[in-house]
DNA sequence: AGAGAAAATGTAAGCGCTTTCATAATGATG
DNA sequence: CATCATTATGAAAGCGCTTACATTTTCTCT
């Protein structure tokens, strides 16, 4: 049964420079078994004929890919994109591909990704949050496939996490509010359905708002997408169910972004007339005029140390730790301030 | 030499499911040749031993991989996340996997992960801008793999493309701020070297400005990278080169949007003081105070037509055009006006 | 110069999969 | 109920690669 192809392999390489195709393999792979002469020889034939090693048949006979997997909920966010450039520099640097996938913040496209990663053999792989199917994660587990929850930290099966506390982090926000005399607050969110980070950063201002005996109403709690669009028409949406409202927390900076843009539409000084608070300090939030005041998170250290575990894990370092705490910061800018006074 | 893994291999299922390997795959690939006694059987063992086909051992026999890659030069630009989403959308649903890979703006960094993509067996590319070594480009010639340029149409070897012109698209702003009145201009690129839509739009720029007899000294062409911080000081730059300056032309959304807020902490009042022009139309540029007046590309479409263009070369569809056209054209919103008297 | 160690190269098996070809089971037909 | 056409299965080869093992070449010493 003899076929073929049009793609150069190494037999074509070695026929070509008159050697065995375990010369070849071992010219590119311990090239200090190899003769100088032969070596030569054969990068020569190699760069003629254009050949690249298939990395399928490499992996088949290897037992590794020298790839890492990386699912997110998607690239259309400047927080998810630098995050994954850090991720990238830090697996490179090791010697290690990344394969990058997005779910949507959808479970199933998420479990269709880990199965989509599993089959190209990812020797680990960096997960987004913790909404996964439970289903997928106990693949993994059963597999001994090397993860981490990067995003939070309360892990299903109490699986490793990059990541910090975001009921924790958002009440730095609703106390700084608090302490400027607020007292009417509304929360513009990300949709928190199989989203554990939002949820949680919901969670996290009632808590703190509650301890202060402040109860909010189910219509000062806007859900919508991370778009401008979705984020201005949500905070219309909560100044009508409530006008005394003076001070919105935001679930990231992008609705902050939104409710800013709106309300300043509208004719309002920001932050004389209401406060915004924003969460993960994008680049821009900065250079806003005003200037936002927001939740830092150490976005860029948060990735390097997930890339720098899983590779510890692939290589077997015991005692790892089981959480690593990303710095978190509450940053006061100009979009903040006391409540107005009526 | 009998060796061994961890993983769940078709052997593993046959032997469990008292099948052939052979009927395993068919019941995986070919369900209608098996019957349904053994189809039921093997679906029970696949789920219980959680078998995941190895994605490389597959494409090793079929010739084909099912994946499609696509080179950006990187993820941290909202106009290429966006792109990305759509042509995933597309090849998802012809049945296809993406592989996505990031520059830098690096040609040399692109060749290798072109020489990535093909070591695992991708079957198209897509390859941003025009700036590919032509060493990297002449290798999927003659391996006949097919590729498409996106976002510009001055294809090298006569490549395929879909895009626009640059230099053109960049012309629609400029004539915009001459019948303005405008005659005191700066441009505020992104960096040229290695980057031929920017260099477009800059000689595009510089050549509608010398039919109007304007010539533009080197300082008043100011390039930076894609980021605020950098933008802000382009800006700064430019006003000191020229105090006289009413227009800026910027190369991207991001750079315009830096050169806004900068300006106005300045104290500046756009477009009164000054006018501004973007290009590529950002989410946020409608929303700004004020708008952005910027070049609308049609990235969606363009990423829509360059995926399905690369899936008819794969199927071998003849006829195919050289270039597909994206709709391009002014929006004009409120960062521009007529020049200030003086 | 010749024997043994060391270095360089080749031979061939096998990684997990699909598919051709051969064989076995089943169905249809007179 | 025997015969032939179908249909369902299995055996085994081979995709491109690496590597254990066998073989050949080269180098060191005495």
């Amino acid at each position: 049964m003899k076929r073929n192809t049009g793609a150069v392999t190494i037999d074509h390489v070695a026929a070509a420079a008159k050697v065995s195709t375990a010369t070849v393999s071992r010219a590119l792979n311990r090239p200090d078994t190899v003769s100088t002469v032969l070596k030569d020889k054969i990068q020569d034939v190699i760069k003629k004929l254009g050949y690249i090693p298939n990395a399928g048949a490499r992996s088949l006979m290897l037992k590794r890919s020298g790839t890492i997997g990386a699912i997110v909920p998607t690239l259309d966010n400047a927080i998810f994109a630098q995050g994954l450039a850090e991720f990238q520099k830090q697996l490179n640097q090791a010697g290690y591909q990344l394969l990058v996938a997005s779910t949507n913040y959808d479970p199933v496209i998420e479990t269709n990704q880990i199965n989509n990663l599993l089959a190209r053999g990812v020797e680990g792989i960096a997960l987004f949050g913790t909404s996964q199917e439970r289903e997928a994660l106990k693949l993994l587990k059963t597999r001994s496939i090397p993860y981490i929850h990067v995003g939070s930290l309360n892990t299903p099966f109490n699986g490793y996490a990059s990541g910090y506390d975001n009921k924790e982090a958002i009440k730095l926000g609703v106390k700084h509010l608090l302490e400027k005399g607020h007292k009417h607050f509304g929360i513009l969110t990300g949709i928190t359905n199989n989203n554990d980070r939002a949820k949680d950063r919901v969670a996290g201002a009632l808590e703190l708002l509650a301890e202060k005996k402040i109860r909010l109403k189910p219509e000062v709690i806007v859900e919508c997408r991370y778009e401008l669009q979705e984020a201005r028409l949500g905070l219309k949406k909560l100044l009508i169910s409530n006008p005394k409202i003076t001070a919105i927390i935001c679930g990231q900076d992008v609705l902050a972004l939104g409710a800013l843009l709106e309300a300043q539409n509208q004719g309002m000084k920001i932050p004389r007339d209401l406060s915004i608070v924003g969460f993960d300090d994008l680049e821009i939030s900065r250079h806003l005029l005003p200037s936002l005041t927001t939740i830092h998170i150490d976005a860029i250290g948060m990735w390097a140390q997930a890339a720098n575990h899983l590779m510890s894990q692939i290589n077997g370092v015991d005692n790892l730790p089981k959480k690593i705490k990303t710095n978190v910061n509450l940053v006061i800018r100009e979009s903040s301030a006391a409540a107005p006074k009526r």
